[in-house]
RNA sequence: GCCCUCGUAGCUCAGUAGGAUAGAGCACAGGUUUCCUAAACCUGGGGUCACAUGUUCGAAUCAUGUCGGGGGCGCCA
């Protein structure tokens, strides 16, 4: 049995793996250095303030350019907050002079250029406006949007993590998706992402599976569920679970077992592999489906030679204290709690083996940036651990972040994998599948069934996607399958939408004729209204994808998209290309393309494909 | 008991390193299709940003307190 996933068993394999990784990037295609308009804007105006101050230079990341809201003019406020504290001087004396230097620049024309209230609001002229936007997508095309703020960043990116013989379940997906969409955003921004799924593949669960299986396995219901291993395991683990609390003495028969595959015993290990490997082809085909590629589950056990050096270490260097045969780790100083390395039984704990994981990881992937896509019910085990990274100087200059994925409940309480019965991942995108298929089928009956299946596929995971990274991280939600189904509105479905009609308008008056650069300032500053706006929107993109690394959250992202499908629906109501001549059509046409571009890159960072029709 | 976190429209959520009249989706009421895809568009109603005090030119955003929901707190992972 093999799975599609790299699983290395020594370093020598992870070395390997990763400088795999690292060649596939320095092949891959990436705007580095590119500096994107908005960015040059603030560059500009960075370089204007501290003409006039004659201070410290500021930088363009002092500047911030809002959006003004729809009431008051201008389609940008320039805001320098930290100039603002002294109200009285930046309005009555550096906002003036800004303005006055900024109109004297002969090659930016502002068609608004005002002081409102505290703020400095101006518009750009529309067909400078229009051109510098069109051209820079034009030119970069399916890499527009990609950026550099994140360069030689090295980031390894943890999430999905299940247990393994344990099925993946709608608590779970949280991570997953929530990962996924972050490694994305992390590449988009010029990193080199490392992405794992950190099985959990040791420690006592091993043994439970183990003792469960000998007794259970050939029982009739647990037999009837034999072709799908996760649910064949899980049911066995649930079964136990629930047997051992009645029964103590197989909760020890379980740790005994466990013990025998660390000490690796030649059975012990034998049904070990043999669980692990069945558990990866079953998330090879979930992740898959999901289109979802890690680059290794490297999970526990791997950590595991590496344990007891470590505790050994850590209790040399008096960080961590015996406490009778357990070893404590007390964190009082930093306000938190203590925290048990190993148990009294003299087995280690989850804890410990992420210390290992923590340190191990940095010697042979070399981060900067480690971050943990795990539930937010995880918080202070991660403040631990990051405080005795600290303490132990492991990290160096890298860093590391826990972004909290809300529990998902529900009917208002957790999910258990160990009582079993929550809804399975799979059957819930079994769910939005059919949904989604009835709908293709009524929308596109002329096309072929394996089409629509196609097409009712890309539309579940659109819908998966983008319900889930809509909601910022750390938030619980109760887990609600109608909000999932419903394909309307701020849905996945509806950008799919917003891009398919544009394509399909493209396809069939054709793309535009005329280039860019040849189309009249005069034609370009009659653009209605419905279109400027989706060219102010595009000019956005490569500003959310750095506001998302910064935050680290897709959130951002799928608001933003929302509103550029919002402008280019609006903008088929409004405007019926077809019925234009050249050379109208054809800047309709540029703008409508761009657009498009533009929400496709930002739905590909979120891991959402667009069909053909739909 | 202690720690963390959240509280924004009927519901689900954005907005919080202080900045303009607090925004979306759903639901609700009404309207739009001989016209490139109505999974769409337009109009409307709906808010004491939990509450109180404070800091500030300016607070949903910061501080303190109160109330309420959720999570966690050395022998699960």
């Amino acid at each position: 049995m093999t799975t599609l996933l790299p699983t290395p068993q020594s370093e020598e394999e992870v070395k390997n793996l990763v400088a795999s990784i690292e060649a596939r990037y320095a092949e891959k295609k990436h705007p580095f250095g590119h500096q994107y308009a908005l960015e040059r804007l603030r560059t500009r105006i960075a370089a204007t303030l501290t003409d006039i101050l004659g201070e410290d230079p500021l930088l363009a990341s002092d500047v911030t350019l809002a959006a003004v809201p729809a009431q008051h003019i201008g389609d940008f406020a320039i805001q320098v907050p930290h100039l603002m504290k002294d109200m009285k001087r930046y309005r009555g004396e550096i906002l003036p002079q800004l303005k006055e230097r900024l109109q004297a620049q002969t090659d930016l024309t502002f068609s608004v250029l005002e002081l409102v209230g505290p703020f400095l609001n101006f518009s750009l002229a529309k067909h400078q406006l229009i051109a510098m936007a069109l051209e820079e997508i034009e030119s970069l095309g399916s890499q527009y949007g990609l950026g550099s703020s994140q360069r030689e960043k090295r980031v390894i990116i943890e999430y999905s993590s299940p247990n393994m013989g344990k099925s993946l379940h709608v608590g779970h997906l949280g991570t997953t998706l929530v990962g996924q969409g972050l490694a994305n955003l992390f590449e988009a921004a010029g990193a080199i992402v490392f992405r794992v799924s950190h099985l959990g593949d040791w420690g006592t669960p091993c043994g439970m599976l183990q003792v469960g299986y000998s007794l259970y396995a050939n029982e009739p219901e647990i037999q009837s569920l034999a072709g799908r291993p996760s649910k064949f395991y899980s049911a066995i683990y649930s079964k136990f679970n629930e047997a051992q609390k009645e029964n103590p003495e197989l909760r020890e028969q379980a740790k005994e077992a466990f013990a025998r595959l660390e000490q690796g015993e030649e059975a012990a290990l034998a049904f070990w592999k043999k669980v692990r490997a069945e558990s990866a082809v079953e998330l090879d085909r979930i992740y898959e489906g999901l289109s979802i590629h890690f680059d290794t589950y490297l999970g526990e056990a791997f950590y595991e030679p590496y344990l007891r050096n470590t505790i050994d270490e850590l209790l040399q260097s008096d960080v961590a204290t015996p406490d009778g045969p357990a070893v404590v780790v007390n964190l009082e100083d930093a306000g938190l709690k203590s925290v048990l390395l190993q148990k009294s039984d003299g087995a280690t704990t989850y804890f410990a083996r992420d210390v290992v994981a923590l340190y191990k990881r940095k010697e042979l992937f070399d981060y900067d940036l480690a971050a943990y896509i795990v539930g937010s019910e995880q918080t202070l085990h991660f403040r631990q651990l990051f405080e005795l990274a600290k303490r132990m100087r492991y990290l160096g200059k890298a860093s590391c972040v826990h972004v909290p994925i809300g529990l998902i409940t529900q009917k208002g309480s957790k999910i258990s994998s160990r009582a079993g019965g929550a809804l399975g991942a799979e059957e819930l995108q079994e769910a939005i599948f059919e949904r989604a298929k009835s709908q293709v089928d009524e929308s596109v009956p002329e096309l072929t069934e394996e089409e629509r299946a196609t097409i009712a596929h890309q539309l579940t995971n659109g819908a998966l996607f983008y319900n889930q990274l809509l909601t910022a991280p750390g938030k619980s939600t109760d887990f609600n399958l109608d909000n999932i189904l419903d394909m309307r509105g701020k849905s996945g479905a509806y950008l799919q939408y917003a891009c398919v009609r544009g394509r399909g308008i493209l396809r069939k008056v054709g793309n535009p004729e005329i280039p860019l650069g040849e189309i009249q300032e005069e034609l370009l500053n009659a653009l209605d209204e419905s279109a400027l706006q989706m060219v102010k929107d595009s000019l956005l993109l490569p500003d959310v994808i750095v506001q998302c690394c910064e935050q680290k959250s897709p959130h951002p992202l799928a608001h933003y998209l929302h509103t550029i499908g919002q402008s280019i629906n609006h903008f088929y109501q409004r405007i019926r290309i077809k019925e234009l001549k050249s050379p109208e059509k054809d800047l309709y046409l540029h703008v409508l393309e761009k657009t498009v571009i533009t929400l496709e890159n930002g739905l590909r960072i979120m891991n959402i494909e667009v069909p053909d029709r739909m």
